[in-house]
DNA sequence: GCCGTTTTCGGCCCGACTGTTTTCAGTCG
């Protein structure tokens, strides 16, 4: 069992444990073991081998005990009784908004609900409304929640949201009475998928401000309304939150609600370290709870509330309790990539196999942009469906670009498209010939029909980055985020692989995608893995997507020398040489 | 269930909003 898995029932164990009253601290406990498990990079069967589990953070006796046997036996009676004990519905009806394990337990026991058909009859012939702490209201929004659930997921990824998120704060921004204002949340944190997105304005009129927000063309309902926020569901099904502070408050405020919840539990811990406290209003001098003006500490960004607490500023990215604080102490953070500092793409596809433009239109709009490069690697034979391109018609688009090429040389551009292809990894080694391979710019290996074996997965990505003529290997785990998980695969080993070839990997910065994972950049960039930000276009509108993968990038700790095509186009070549150069010696 | 310059017990981050309360519990982030 890997870790995602044992985590998952970690969680499922926190939430029955709450569904049966137990204290909420150790339900916690659960949970926070398994956030430690999912953000591991080394494999968990590994550290349960070698007895080290005990090193984990929150990993007392039961939890390396429960840990080690879900690894080595891939069950656990303990939670095999605990979920026989309750009814599996009752864990569906805790994603209901407004519905958590007090009431669930309590709809349980009264009423005999355990399912959310269930609970929905008993709304709508009004035995909920007559429960004791229920009322008619409680019961009209469980039913509104239910419709909401049924039509939307409550998770998106970073681009939908991010496209219904930066409308409405350009119109905040916009607004009279906002001061300052900025995305918070996992948003701001550039997550690869979402639950809500949060809105941070400072104000002195904060009830403007707020009936402002929830009057947006936007917002089809909303679910809560106070003095100092509010909740509103989106049109496309998004949750937004908007809190509004005073400005002197609006430092603090930002770090507290762009959290992570961890990151601000270990900021939080060393505010009290120096005997002071920290919430959303301030860093007071004080260790009660107070908000008292005199005893805050001045700080007019973000930066300064790091600095109090003896941290340099710590991009939002990297604010997950992953290593931030000791590396901030040692003068370590990553001076990270920006997206502006990228030159082109060297993974993309034209019209020739399942892209939507010409050639002509696809240099047309990179060289508009201002880009250095870009490569046209259409699909190779084997990927029929995407009208892939054996070597024959390969051989033909070589000639069209050097065409294309012609004429930016004519007019003095220095603006070039590269040859290339995306050859299928195959069962028995490339979808195209070593000979072919060398006579193109840029070579991305991908798998795209996976084996059902983690080993055999493996096997073939290794065999692949062992080409000379193979750059770098393409959305390495193939994942679709929501939609699909990664083939099974041994990520680490084929990183490793890629270390001692010298062949780079992909961050594929399709939304779709960010593929490799964020979590894994630091254990390829400690190997010496170089990356390449690519994205993997089919229409024109994708280039847009650089910015995306640079922030995945940024997440992953990585600066502008982690990353090729921050090169310039003599420079790239250089580096696209040096592989297969060696390999001739 | 975890943890320890508050150290083997007694804490565990903390505040806003809602609804059902007549002073607060539940939920959420």
């Amino acid at each position: 069992m890997d870790k995602d898995q044992v985590a998952a029932i970690l969680v499922e164990i926190g939430t029955l444990l709450e569904l049966k009253g137990e204290n909420p601290f150790k339900t916690r406990a659960y949970v926070n073991g398994a956030r430690t498990l999912e953000g591991l990079t080394e494999p968990l069967e590994k550290i349960v081998a070698e007895n080290r589990l005990g090193e984990l953070k929150g990993f007392g006796e039961a939890l390396q005990e429960k840990v080690a046997t879900l690894v080595t036996t891939g069950r656990l009676p303990y939670y095999e009784t605990l979920k026989g004990s309750l009814p599996p519905g009752l864990i569906e009806m805790l994603d209901l908004q407004g519905v958590g394990p007090k009431k669930v337990k309590k709809l349980h026991d009264e009423l005999g609900v355990d399912s959310i058909e269930k609970l929905e009859a008993a709304c709508k012939d009004g035995r909920v409304a007559a429960l004791d702490g229920f009322g008619e209201k409680s019961q009209t929004k469980i039913i509104e929640a239910i419709a909401f659930r049924r039509q939307f997921a409550s998770r998106h990824r970073l681009v939908d949201a991010l496209k219904v998120a930066e409308p409405v704060l350009e119109s905040l921004r916009g607004h009279p009475d906002v001061i300052r204002c900025s995305t918070a949340g996992s948003l701001r944190r550039w997550k690869e998928v979402i639950g809500d997105i949060d809105f941070l304005v400072s104000s002195k009129a904060p009830a403007e401000v707020i009936a402002f927000f929830v009057g947006q063309p936007g917002v089809r309902s909303v679910l809560a309304q106070g003095e100092t926020k509010a909740s509103v569901i989106l049109g496309e099904g998004i949750q937004a939150d908007l809190r509004v502070v005073a400005d002197v408050e609006y430092p603090f405020a930002l770090a507290y609600f762009t959290g992570s919840k961890e990151h601000n539990i270990a900021m939080r811990q060393r505010a009290i370290a120096r005997g002071l406290r920290l919430n959303e209003y301030g860093l007071f001098r004080s260790t009660e709870e107070t908000r008292d003006p005199a005893l805050r500490v001045a700080c007019a960004e973000e930066k300064d509330l790091f600095a109090e607490l003896g941290l340099p500023y710590i991009p939002p990215e990297l604010r997950e309790d992953l290593g931030e604080f000791t590396a901030g102490e040692a003068g370590d953070l990553p001076r990270l990539i920006e997206w502006t500092d990228l030159k082109g793409s060297l993974h993309n596809h034209s019209d020739w196999s399942d892209g939507r433009n010409t050639l002509e239109a696809i240099a047309a709009q990179a060289h508009e942009l201002g880009l250095d490069y870009w490569a046209i690697t259409d699909h190779s034979r084997a990927s029929f469906q995407a009208n892939g391109l054996d070597e024959d018609r390969l051989r033909r688009q070589l000639k069209a670009v050097a065409e294309v090429n012609r004429s930016y040389a004519e007019e003095g551009s220095d603006f070039r498209l590269l040859t290339g292809s995306e050859v299928d990894i195959l069962k028995d080694g490339l979808d195209l010939g070593d000979d072919l391979l060398a006579e193109l710019d840029v070579v991305v290996a991908s798998l795209h029909v996976p084996a059902s074996d983690e080993a055999e997965n493996t096997r073939r990505f290794i065999r692949a980055a062992e080409n000379p003529f193979v750059h770098m290997l393409g959305h390495l785990s193939g994942r679709l985020l929501l939609e699909r998980d990664a083939y099974k695969l041994d990520q680490r080993a084929v990183i490793d692989a890629c270390a001692a070839t010298g062949t780079w990997i992909e961050l594929n910065a399709s939304p779709y995608r960010f593929d490799l994972d964020w979590r894994l950049w630091r254990y390829a960039k400690e190997k010496g893995v170089k990356c390449l930000i690519n994205c993997d276009a089919h229409r024109l509108e994708h280039v847009a997507w650089l910015r995306l993968g640079a922030g995945i990038a940024r997440k992953g700790w990585l600066t502008k020398a982690d990353v090729v095509n921050t090169l310039p186009l003599a420079a790239l070549r250089a580096e696209l040489r040096k592989k297969r150069d060696r390999a001739v010696r």
